[in-house]
DNA sequence: CGTTATGTACACCGATCTGTTTGCTTACGG
DNA sequence: CCGTAAGCAAACAGATCGGTGTACATAACG
């Protein structure tokens, strides 16, 4: 936070105008939309100039890649790291995002740019295929018989809950939930009560 | 075909422009989005004058809401009406399209257009609910305890198929089918098929 | 035939978009 | 304390956007 430095070359002059842009970003291409948000309006809500912004950002593509880089760890690792559940609670924790996230940014990016080969649409795939792969160790270590499968099963969901809020304005989340409960249960070989891992396949 | 009939009024002098508008349409906002197709463009590929399309359209808008409704007789009836197949085949069925569609294009228009009060918004919503609604119907004739639960939560899934295709450029449907195929047998107390599973349904 | 709806061709409008330029101010840091 | 880099303000470019205006052609009916 008190550190004002830059990510390219180390330099640390300035006073925080690429911060600025950033958190304005992710404010306004949430709130309107990627395209609906011009630059302009950009620059004045992030309190900067145009010059200054296209001196940090080669164009409005770059800014877009940058802020959608800027969900990682709120949205991944939040989620992931906390050793205080189960693995089955942590799986199921990641369909709690209930307040803050009126739609998947990635998701969102992906449809509005429209163009597979954009950096910003680049970063969104690699990004939901490492969700994809985090509920699959965490599926693993919950001892699921197919972890990939699991995963990959739980990451739709996710995607599914998030587009159908967006297309329904309302919360798709609790239904995306009670299915990963049952997918869950189901993958799992023998639950005991909850995170017992067990060898035996059912016949 | 033959018929070229106009939707508002029983005129029918012309030579079939608002037919060619709303393929046009079909074709290139499915291709390139709805907002980066412009009038222009669409007016060309539609070989039709700009001055005509504003005769048939108020405004892009409405345009954009009436290519939407063309969508409804393919996707949704095409699916509910086979008779040939079993209550369980036809709820199944609602996850094999693989060919033609890269991406709902209600999920799109939501996403681009961002506006939830937006005629094609709208209907983009009351189209997700009635296939939820007639997914339920399935359910429910297949004996489903819970069809408007199974119905929701198989419409969800085909969302999160179609959101995801779409970020990841992968077919994500037949995970979606396998988690159907899932959330089907579990759902079914305990029909003569083939799959009996635990009523161990989420509380 | 002539009337009339339908469609065409094309210039044009204002707004907005991404991106650039010029000239100036400010604030570190050595 | 002074040089230099960071940042600012505002006009400007060129393109494209959605949408109109005007004048002309044509096809379908009576």
């Amino acid at each position: 936070m008190t550190e004002l430095e830059k990510g390219p070359k180390g330099r640390r002059r300035g006073r925080g105008a690429r911060e600025r842009i950033l958190s304005a970003s992710q404010q306004l291409f949430r709130e309107q939309g990627i395209n609906r948000t011009g630059m302009d309006q950009l620059c004045a809500a992030a309190q900067v100039s145009k010059r200054t912004a296209y001196q940090h950002f080669t164009g409005k593509d770059e800014l877009v890649a940058e802020y959608l880089r800027g969900f990682d760890p709120s949205v991944l690792s939040g989620v992931f790291d906390r050793t205080d559940l189960t693995p089955r609670e942590r799986l199921l924790a990641a369909f709690d995002i209930p307040p803050t996230t009126p739609l998947c940014p990635y998701i969102g990016a992906a449809v509005e740019l429209h163009d597979p080969e954009h950096p910003a649409s680049q970063y969104a795939r690699e990004y939901k295929k490492a969700v994809a792969a985090r509920l699959a160790d965490a599926a693993r270590e919950a001892g699921a018989a197919d972890p990939e499968q699991l995963g990959e099963q739980l990451a739709l969901l996710i995607d599914g809950a998030a587009a159908r809020t967006r297309v329904l304005n309302a919360d798709a989340f609790p239904t995306a939930a009670a299915i990963a409960a049952v997918l869950i249960d189901n993958a799992i070989p023998a639950t005991a009560g909850d995170d017992r891992r067990r060898e035996e396949v059912p016949s």
